[in-house]
DNA sequence: ACGTGTCTTGCGGATTTCGCAGTTCTGGGG
DNA sequence: CCCCAGAACTGCGAAATCCGCAAGACACGT
């Protein structure tokens, strides 16, 4: 059952299923959408609605919608090496006991880019951006070892950033 | 008033010096540009203007400037988890010999949206979105494996993005 | 059948984008 | 020192887009 482009999944905006995280489950129409706006996000509402097959006010109103439930952002994103000279890294944490107090504790940092939770040798996988080594060095020695139940971390600096795209829906 | 957006690095566009990777360097009125459509990729180029102390048809100059320069990108960014079910894992791969040719074939590969060489003890952490866990296994073993010139690979799958953010420049 | 909530459509009016011509600023020769 | 070429910025009118609103269409539960 996949088939068509956008057509393997109902169509009907209303099948709003609650998929278990608590994000509500996009139809085909939404998917289309997203995936004219990962190619370029000030693409016009009246042309995404062309090729979508929707009126331009319909198209607005679910872009609105996604928005706000927070199921996509419309954003600029840039290599942080390139815009001025910070530095960057992805930290692999292990944990003992609960893990959401301590993903809680990294999400309000704000040098904390990307917070996710693995399964693997690591229990979470932060990015970190910093002005320079000594920031760096700060948030993760002082601020990110410190937090209870952290039991160990391992730094992955960042030397050069190859490929950065969110394309998936265009394949 | 607060025009003097950011002041502290040259306030000449034309301070175009490359930095060693080739990007060019960015002056403060570009970077609070940047700045500007972190917070919302569609804000409106007067608003931006007004922001930045630019005429409007200025800062629409150096936002196209910027994006064919590659500098930034503006794009709807989502969970993938949260669109579709699907599974996505970050990739810890060591290398022997030359990186960059390995850097280049996994660039290449649609499934992997995110390439970043780093120091430690992986040589390169690339980030994988797949269909399912065929799709997942298949890229992993049958296509990442096989490279010449990779020596082993760790994957931690996902199991919950808490936090996704491009907001380096507002703090 | 009826009402309810949601999605959709179709419009003006306000806003924004776009293209262009003219001006200013900088750096490099002559 | 002057002048020129290139790049960036401004201002403005026309075209396109965005936005809010009211009305129609549709599925669903009572």
């Amino acid at each position: 059952m996949h088939s068509e482009v956008v057509a393997s999944r109902s169509a009907d905006p209303r099948d709003s299923r609650e998929s278990r995280n608590g994000s509500p489950q996009l139809d085909a129409v939404s998917l289309a959408i997203i995936e004219q706006l990962q190619q370029d996000g000030r693409r016009p509402y009246a042309a995404i609605g062309k090729a979508v097959g929707l009126s331009e006010a319909a198209v607005r109103q679910r872009v609105q919608k996604l928005l706000d439930q927070g199921v996509m952002q419309i954003v600029a994103v840039t290599d942080p090496l390139t815009v001025g000279f910070r530095r960057q890294a992805m930290v692999g944490i292990t944990v003992e006991g609960d893990l959401e107090p301590v993903a809680d504790a990294l999400t309000a940092m704000p040098e904390v880019e990307y917070v996710v939770m693995t399964a693997g040798s690591f229990d979470l996988l932060v990015e970190v951006v910093c002005e320079d080594d000594d920031h760096l060095l700060d948030v993760i020695n002082k601020r990110i070892r410190a937090l209870p139940g952290v039991r160990s971390t391992e730094s992955f600096v960042y030397l050069k950033l190859k490929k950065q795209t969110y394309m998936w829906g265009t394949r």
